[in-house]
Parts: structure tokens; sequence; C-alpha cells
DNA sequence: TCCAGAGTTCAATATATTTTGAACCAAATA
DNA sequence: TATTTGGTTCAAAATATATTGAACTCTGGA
């Protein structure tokens, strides 16, 4: 499905094995409506080994300077990227979060949280319009259960969100019989060494 | 911000409740990157209080027949609404889903699963890539571990899904530390009787 | 101070998605 | 059989989104 091996050695393009991991990236952030730069270039991040500068992630993935700017913004604003300082080198470099655990439990309450508080601000805009409004004789009971009915749904989304964060952090196989027990894949509290001057052979 | 009382008693427009359900599932739509349309017709038929025909739909949105269709012909197979049988009536009457559980459940089974499973199928095509190609020397080891963990978040995400599933049935306040109890807000075999000939009066 | 490199901004362009509406089909009715 | 009604299809138009690239800013030398 995909061609033979021979691997162009760096520089300019991405070896077979990089492209298929973007690919894999593309396909993710396809799934999630973004676009397909945000995912070439955390695929690009996620299977390198070190941390790569900008210029790299414009030539190895051909794309443009301000579509790598923005992604990369994009990325480090979700927490699913961060930035590298190198010495001696001018350039910022970035690194992938390789922790999904993170990439999850941020876009938990980075994204979810935030759209399910305006839900509810919006169903009381519901229930005062009820209020306010006359003639819907019989109908008014009605409306009062359907918007009832939302904001109970969405109460119980927003209380389910830090168990969720709880259940992701838990060894599978064994299935959640106690919660609050310890998180096996823990922080390891390396203390981030910078790479011994990595990029631009 | 919305303007004041003297609801259009029907046929044309929503009345000002109407249009704040609408409004509601519209920027729910978004969120979910859906067809603004698609959140109009659902929200309309959500707040209804009985199934509403094709063209009612077209005329008290005022959208395209042709939006309308795809429309609910989308929202028919997402299981988000079904069509109702109305003798004497050529029409097709249409009613929301308001089960949010069901409406839960089905994405879950229906979307994130079969992505999940792609998702698996691409992994598996990024390792054979590891394995057939060469000059990666010191690399190799190292994408081998980005392929595993990605295979590793992959599969506990496909093992979560059914004890998700099983969450979302759990009446909230009392946090989940039996789960497969039973079910609070279980079915009820209404045998769905038809409306007493709804719409065009 | 001037220059060169790193990176950002943003208007223009390219792409993708939604919506419309006219043409069409199929079933019920005249 | 012809007509009307209910609804679908699909190509074209309208909108929205992503990408590019040229102009720009900023910083660190020389």
């Amino acid at each position: 499905m995909v061609s033979p091996k021979q691997d162009p050695p760096s520089a300019e393009g991405l070896n077979s094995v990089e492209a298929e991991f973007v690919a894999f990236f593309v396909q993710m952030a396809t799934a999630l409506s973004l676009p397909r730069s945000v995912g070439e270039i955390f695929g690009y991040l996620f299977c390198a080994d070190e941390p790569k500068p900008f210029d790299e992630v414009v030539s190895r993935l051909g794309i443009s300077k301000g579509s790598a700017s923005q992604g990369l913004k994009f990325l480090l604003s979700m927490g699913a990227i961060s930035t590298v300082y190198v010495p001696r080198d001018r350039r910022t470099f970035y690194e992938a979060e390789t922790k999904m655990r993170k990439l999850f439990s941020r876009a938990l309450q980075e994204s979810v949280r935030p759209h399910l508080e305006a839900n509810g601000r919006l169903i009381d805009a519901i229930e005062e319009h009820i209020d306010r409004s006359q003639d819907h004789e019989s109908l008014e009971e009605h409306y009062r259960a359907r918007a009832a009915s939302l904001k109970g749904w969405n109460d119980k989304a927003l209380q389910l969100l830090p168990l969720l964060d709880k259940l992701i952090s838990v060894p599978v196989p064994s299935f959640p019989f106690k919660f609050f027990g310890g998180d096996s894949s823990g922080e390891n509290g390396k203390p981030k060494t910078p790479p011994a001057k990595p990029g631009k052979p």
C-alpha cells in the first residue's frame, strides 16, 4: 500500500516511518476536525527523538512558515507541545507532550468544561424565556420539562469530568473498583536536560 | 439581549422559546462541528411536544427542502431522531430522541469505536514500516517505543468504552462504587401511540 | 548602527463544507 | 391517465476554513 524502503537520510522530506506517524496524526486531527497541518506538526514532533526547531518543521514537512507558526502556536495553547531552550542556538525547539494522560486531561479542562459551562448559561437563558413569554398555554409545562432534562444532563456531564480524569490514569486491564489509588504511569521527575545541540548538521 | 414578548402563534417562524432551544442546539452542533442546519432541526424537534412533519421543519425554520432532507437523513442515521407513522397523513413525522443516554451511547458505538479501530490498523501499519525500513540505526528502538505507546493508549481507550457506557447511566450524585447495578433512568415500555393527527391546522 | 536570521502577522488565495433550488421520482388522488 | 403532493438528489452558489507568502518585527551579533 505504501512504496518500498530507501529512506531519504534527512534534511528534506520525511523518512517512511515519520511519514506513517504523520499520517496517523493527520487522520486523528481530521477526526477532531482540526487542520491537517496541526496533525502533521504534532505527528512529526511526536515521533522525533529530540526537540526540533521551527525551520526543520517547515522544511521536513514542506509547509509554509505561516502554517507552521500558527500550528505550533495552537499546539502550545493546547498544551500538546512545549518549547525547549537550547543554549547557543537562537532558534526555539519544540517537543511533543507524549504523556497522553496529560493531553487528555488538559483537553477535558480547557475544551470540554468551558463548553459545558457555556451550555449551562444557555439553558438558563431558555428558562428565562419560558418565564417571560405568555401564550404557550399548555406548552409551558412541556417546555419546562425539556429544559430541565437538558439542565440535568449538562450538570451530570460536569460532575463526571473529574471522575473521567481519574479513570484514564488507572491501569486498564484491572477494572477500577477503587478509584483513588496510585497512578501507575506516573510522573518521573526528570530534570529536562536540553539535548546536546540537535538539528542543523 | 433578545427582544420582547409577543410570540408569533405558529405556522411561520419560531416562538421565542423555540428560538432559544434552537440556538442552544446550534451552539452544540457548532461545538461538534456539525452543520448549523442539523442543530436547528434537532433543536426544533427536541422542543416540540409532538412529532413534526417535514414541511413544518422547512417552513418553521426557514431552511431549504434540500437542507432539511439532508439534515433529517443525517440525524436519523445517528439515531438522534426517528420517524413516526401517522395514519391518514402521507407525510412522515419526525421526533427527537430525548433520552440523552441513548444518544450518547450510540455515538460511542457508531462514531468513537470505529475511529479507534481504524487507529489501531494505522498503528499496525506504522509498526510494519519500522520493520521494513533499515537505516534508522539507533532510532529504531525509539520508533518502536513511540508506536507502542500509541497502541497502548488506543487499546486503553477501546477498553474504556463499555465502562463509559455504564457510567453515564448511573445517577450521578452518588458516585459509582458498584458499576453493574441497575439503571435508574431505565426504559419505559410505552407502546408509542401516534399523535392524534398533529400539524397542518 | 547595520545586517542577518528567526519567527509572526495578515491579506490574498486555495480548499472544503454547507446551503440552496431546480429537476426529478414515487405514491396517492382526481 | 394526469395531477398533485411529499420528498430526494445533485450541481451550482454561498460560506467558512486553511494555507500561503510577502512584508514586517525583534534580537543578537559584527
